[in-house]
DNA sequence: TGCAACTCCTTATGGCATAAAGTAATCTCT
DNA sequence: AGAGATTACTTTATGCCATAAGGAGTTGCA
């Protein structure tokens, strides 16, 4: 399920990210003292869905959190999109915002990855706010200027940085989200990752006797499966997705590094003096 | 007979995936003749889903597109969650199954990647089915295989392997949805990404008035936007997710490339040459 | 011929977002 | 002080959704 970005008034989605204000509910100080805040109301909406996810979050659900019926909400937001769009930029709130860049780029970019990569853990409804049309929030802005101030260290010009952006957290978000989403499996079926597979291959050995004729590459791929090291109880889906994470980041690390050390020939030596930057 | 959470259904969903002789609807042939297929209704499916959105494929859509009710589904297929698996595996046989590998493997990855990126476009609905536990149909093992035979030819062992091809997914699959996402916006809004996005950034301006000194990083990436060629008249974000993907995937493909050729040097020289590791 | 097996329909049930309208609380203005 | 305006919150209703339950009609085999 993808949460698309509310689509009401522009100017009043923008108002609530960036708290504007005359934007709040006390505005004429006329009628019943507000019981709740638009903040109280997000700070609910995140609970709900860390809890039990993206699915679980309904205007109802956000509601009773707060002993109110889930219209009492329309009061302080204006669509169910909206607030999700809040809950989005709220949460962002929490990753760290700057890195240190003595060791270079490298090392800063890799804990950028893993504490963007447990964010998503922490928050697995995240990864269903859709990225397309960004919600544009405050939040969202540090973000982008946090790993901006990590990849400008690249000495790579902004047109490529804007990919490499990009194409880390396509990265980061596909490999959090197989972790999430095969959580989100186990708990909505009551089957642990390990029974899953197990009944699922088993069956299929059953179903297409002549599996591994069919698709040796895959058998050849199987063949390789490590056992998992005696004292680690993670579930093997993650730990699959953790370990794609792990060598899958310092492929594009190295992808980078490639670029990097490429357009650093081109820029150093066109005047002449060989350039041997780095290593 | 101890039935285990999920076990009759396993069994039932692989007969329908891989399509066992016996399962289908015609078993004994007593009651009317059955008007449907599965099939059918699968075909079905995806047309509306192609058509109009994983939001909007609902078993009565599916059925009325047949002239049946939804209900009527339910004889051919046990649930709505199998037939978009059944979906899934259907359309994933639009795929080519090989690559020519003449000029080595990267060729064949590019390839691969841009017809994987096509088929995301395709039917967009493709990326809403979650990875974490696969379908573990015919044809998604057909892409595997299809995949691994020409990461074979990196010569890289099965452990890394089975992580590049999760980060190529993980990196494909984002940066398609970003445009599956961007039109999909466009359409339920009536909204086009150009005027969505100067409304957005002319509003950012001006509830936001000291953006570019709060966020100097990111006014030097936008400070960078290239005019697109006058005659292509692709919405915006499109373009710049397209772009992301043809420079994303070099960056990842160097990566790997780096990996292949550190994997080399390791294995030319194992006894103890000091291996001097690139450059 | 009659019943079992089968397809497909109608009719709940309980969920969802949200529109519309009602109730009660609290302010400002007279 | 009282009236009207304004606001918070509730109730009710509309029209979606998946799917459970049960019923109607069709067909082939005993």
């Amino acid at each position: 399920m993808v949460v698309f970005a509310g689509q009401g008034d522009a100017r009043r989605s923008m108002s609530l990210l960036w708290r504007v204000p005359g934007s709040g509910a006390a505005r004429g100080g006329r009628g019943p003292k507000p019981g709740l805040s638009v903040d109280v109301i997000v700070d609910a909406a995140i609970a709900v869905a860390d809890a039990d996810g993206m699915a679980a979050l309904s205007m109802r659900a956000v509601g009773e959190r707060l002993g109110r019926t889930g219209m009492a909400l329309y009061t302080y937001v204006p669509n169910k999109g909206e607030l999700v769009d809040l809950m989005y930029d709220r949460a962002l709130a929490e990753l760290p915002a700057d890195y240190d860049l003595e060791a270079g780029w490298r090392p800063a970019v890799t804990s950028w990855a893993e504490d963007t990569w447990e964010f998503y853990l922490r928050h697995p409804w995240v990864l269903q706010v859709s990225q397309a049309r960004p919600v544009l929030g405050p939040n969202e802005y540090v973000m982008l200027e946090t790993l901006l101030a990590i990849l400008r260290e690249t000495g790579l010009d902004a047109a490529v940085v804007r990919r490499v952006v990009g194409t880390l957290f396509h990265f980061v978000r596909g490999a959090a989200q197989t972790v999430t989403e095969s959580r989100e499996a186990a708990t909505a079926t009551g089957v642990p990752d390990e029974e899953w597979w197990q009944t699922r291959s088993a069956l299929l050995r059953e179903v297409v006797p002549d599996f591994f004729t069919r698709f040796p590459m895959v058998a050849w791929l199987e063949s390789d499966t490590a056992p998992p090291a005696e004292d680690d109880a993670t579930p093997f889906l993650e730990r699959e997705a953790r370990r794609t994470f792990e060598v899958g980041l310092d492929i594009l690390l190295d992808g980078i590094h490639a670029a990097v050390r490429r357009a650093g020939v081109a820029v150093l030596s066109p005047a002449g003096s060989a350039a041997g930057r780095e290593e």
